[in-house]
DNA sequence: ACTCCCGTAACTAGAGAAGTTACGCGATTC
DNA sequence: GAATCGCGTAACTTCTCTAGTTACGGGAGT
């Protein structure tokens, strides 16, 4: 039980189909790979079925496919699927007017927001079809 | 009850302290300003003591003042001495062997290490001094 | 001596995330 | 067309992390 194992799961898993992105995958095989439950994975991975990166298909011999292409799909992709945004401007619901808490939070806010572009840029910069070639 | 509180606590008590960088503030006072409880003031600013930024007089009439000038004491300095680590290397302990999984731990580290940094250098650009005066 | 404030330990409370159970829906299979 | 199987989702539980709280010892002024 770890924070972030979202981001983990989805990138493990998708890492893990541009093997072979043409076979679907069960929620189940998924979830027993990645040592985790079928509805976790299900939820995950439905964030990145919302992003248009995963397509899903229901009933018997349903499962889990790639959306496009693994050399398409970026690391940044999946962060940005996910919403998890970590430069979150750390707002303080205690700002009592207080002038150096604005300034502070201006300039904060600031510097975040730089870092997550930077994070973006740096994430983008890999495919899943790179991490799959270079773990083999 | 927010997650990464502390550093918004650190950076406004110590914005404020570069008001008048040679009275001392006691942990209640500080409490009552930032609308916390002064234990939690003593925890935090107890971190940016042992890293140099504070100083700490027990006793009657004690209490917290800056250990250097405002001007030589930037953000940076604060984010380090509380040692939040905002980009965790993300550890996967389910990692049974899995080569995919060591080729995302390896990347996304590496990208993690440089978004830190950046982060790191663009907080070190602003004092708390210059935060004040951004305040006036 | 008394008082005040820091330093710490120990405990409580609450939020947040993952794990779990359950069930409906749709599609395939027979 | 009935059974099966997998997704989609809701509701609940469990676990962990953090802040908040209480309590008390020790040192430094008054």
């Amino acid at each position: 039980m770890k924070r972030n194992s979202r981001l983990s799961l989805a990138l493990h898993t998708l890492s893990h189909m541009a093997h072979a992105p043409d076979s679907l995958r069960k929620s189940a095989d998924i979830a027993a790979h990645a040592g985790t439950n079928p509805v976790v994975v299900r939820r995950v991975l439905g964030n990145l079925r919302q992003a248009g990166l995963l397509v899903s298909e229901a009933g018997h011999s349903g499962g889990w496919r790639l959306a496009r292409p693994p050399q398409e799909i970026t690391l940044a992709d999946v962060y940005l699927a996910l919403d998890e945004r970590l430069a979150a401007p750390q707002i303080d619901d205690t700002a009592h007017g207080c002038s150096v808490e604005h300034a502070l939070y201006d300039r904060v806010s600031k510097v975040m927001a730089e870092v997550e572009q930077t994070l973006i840029q740096k994430l983008s910069e890999t495919t899943i079809l790179e991490i799959r070639d270079s773990a083999d």
